[in-house]
DNA sequence: GTACGTCGGTGCGGTGCCGTACAGAGTTGG
DNA sequence: CCAACTCTGTACGGCACCGCACCGACGTAC
C-alpha cells in the first residue's frame, strides 16, 4: 500500500497549485493569501457575491443545500484537491448554494477580482487544471445524488469520514453529531446510532465533539462503492501530470 | 400566466444557440447538424469517448448513475435550455457518468472536433453561455442530491414530469413505470403507485407506455420547492441577454 | 459546590419504501 | 383465436429511518 505522508508535508500543499509549473507558481504568489480557514467560514452565500475563492490545504469545505423547512444535506466536498468558489470560473458573481469551512484548516486565498485577471481571463495552465477539477466536482456531486438515494447511513456515514481523512490529512478533527445529520440529511439520532456503531467496531472515537479516526481501511470497507469512484476521479486529474512533475499523489486512495 | 408557445416555433430552438448573436450562429451552422434524436440514443458512456455533443430542441436527455447491483438514478435532465456533452468543454475526453435521450425529440449535433476547434478553443461568445449553463447544471446536480434524499417520491416524480414537460414542449410522450423507476431510483412498483394517485387526480393520463400530460400546474403544485429553484436557475442564464436580442425565453417557468 | 447549557445515547410508535409475488389488461404474432 | 409477451395495478411482510421524547455525561460559569 502507499505510506501515509508526513502531516508537515501535506499541510502546506493544494494539488491544485502544485501541478502548476514553478513560473506559473512564481507569477501567482502575489495574489495568494495563506489564510487560517477558521470552521464555519463562508465562502458562497445564497444571493450574495463572491467575494473570494479557496485553495484549501487540509481544510475541508462542503456544499450544502437547505430546505425551507430547515432540513439540508450537503451536495460536495472538497479539500486539497480543488478549488472553493469554482463558480466565479464559470462567470457567476453568485451561486444559489451555500459553501462554508466545514473541518478548519490552511490554504490559499484570492479575491474574486485577482482570481479573474490574473487567471480566469488570461491563458494561464491553471484553466485547463480547473476545468478538469470542476468536471471532477461535477461527477462527485452526480454521485452524491445517486448516493443519498440508494446507500443506507451507515454506508454513507464511512464514505463522508473516509473522504473527510483523506482531505483533512489528520486523524482528529471537531465534529458533532448534528453537524455530521445536515450533512447526511438524517436525524440527529440517527448519527448517533451509526456512529455508535463505528466506535464500537474500533473504527472511530467520539468525544464531545471530537472524532478520532482510528482505522481508515475499516471506514473505506464500510463504504458504499461510491467512495472509490469519487476519489478515482479527483485522483485522475492528477495522473497526466504525474509523470511530467515531481508526484503531487500524496492525496490518499484506497481501494480504488 | 405566460401564454404555450406554440409546438413549430419551439420545435426548431435552443436556448444556448438562440442567444448568440446572428453572425456567429452563422459561423457555427456549417459544424451543426440537424439530427432526430432517438429514445435510448447515447451521448455519453463510461470510459467511452465522447464523440457528439447535442444542442436539443425538444428532446430530453438524462445523466444517470448506475450501481453495481443494478440500482440506478438520475443525477439531472436537460433539454433546450442546455447542452448535452459539456464534459468536452471542460476538457475531458471521457465521464463516467451515462447520459442519453429520454424523451425522443429533435436536436442539433455537433462532433467533438469541431466542437473543440471552432467553440472550445475560440473566443466564441458561446463560451460564455455554456460557462453559466454548467453552473446552472451544476446547481440542478445539487438540488437533485438534496432532493433524492429530502423529499418523498410523489413529490419528486410531480417535479420530473413538469420538468420534462418544460423541456419536451408537448404534452405526450412514450414513458414507462419500469423506467420512471430507474430516474427516481425506486421500484418500479413503487411509481405504479404514486403515478395511479396522480392519474386518479386528473393530473396525468397513462396508457401502456405513453403519458400525456394533463395538468401541468397540478403537477407544480405538487411538486417539492426544488422545482421553483431549478428552474429560476436555468432562466436566469437567458435573463441578461433577454433585453439584448429577441427574448428566448419560450421557456416556461410557473411558480418561480 | 450548584446551576445550566451542550452533546451524545436510547427507546418506541409511525411511515415510506423495499422486495417480492401475482393478477389483470393491453398488444403482438402465429 | 389463442399463446406469448409487455406493461400496469395491487398486496403484504420487512426494514430503515422518522419524529419525538427523555436521560445521562460532560463542560462551563458563578
Amino acid at each position: 500500500m502507499e505510506t501515509a505522508p508526513s502531516p508537515e508535508k501535506r499541510k502546506y500543499e493544494n494539488l491544485l497549485l502544485a501541478a502548476l509549473p514553478a513560473a506559473e507558481r512564481a507569477r501567482l504568489d502575489p495574489y495568494l493569501h495563506f489564510e487560517n480557514m477558521k470552521s464555519g467560514l463562508s465562502i458562497t452565500t445564497p444571493g450574495e457575491p463572491i467575494q473570494n475563492l479557496y485553495f484549501p490545504f487540509d481544510a475541508v469545505t462542503s456544499t450544502v443545500q437547505e430546505m425551507s423547512d430547515g432540513s439540508s444535506i450537503e451536495s460536495g466536498l472538497m479539500g486539497l484537491e480543488g478549488l472553493a468558489g469554482v463558480q466565479v470560473w464559470l462567470r457567476q458573481t453568485s451561486t444559489p448554494s451555500k459553501t462554508f469551512v466545514q473541518i478548519p484548516g490552511t490554504g490559499m486565498r484570492i479575491s474574486t477580482e485577482d482570481f479573474i485577471r490574473e487567471v480566469r481571463d488570461t491563458s494561464s495552465p491553471l484553466n485547463d487544471l480547473i476545468a478538469a477539477y470542476v468536471h471532477a466536482f461535477l461527477v462527485l456531486t452526480s454521485l452524491t445524488a445517486a448516493c443519498n438515494r440508494l446507500h443506507t447511513v451507515d454506508e454513507r456515514l464511512c464514505r463522508w469520514l473516509a473522504m473527510c481523512y483523506n482531505r483533512a490529512g489528520r486523524r482528529e478533527f471537531p465534529l458533532r453529531h448534528e453537524f455530521l445529520a445536515q450533512m447526511l440529511g438524517v436525524h440527529r439520532p440517527t448519527v448517533s446510532v451509526a456512529a455508535n456503531m463505528l466506535q464500537k467496531a474500533g473504527l472511530i472515537q467520539y468525544q464531545r465533539g471530537n472524532l478520532r479516526i482510528l482505522n481508515p481501511e475499516g471506514l473505506i470497507d464500510g463504504a458504499c462503492e461510491c467512495y472509490s469512484i469519487m476519489e478515482a476521479q479527483v485522483t485522475s486529474i492528477y495522473r497526466q501530470t504525474r509523470s511530467e512533475k515531481k508526484s503531487p499523489s500524496e492525496f490518499r486512495l484506497r481501494r480504488a
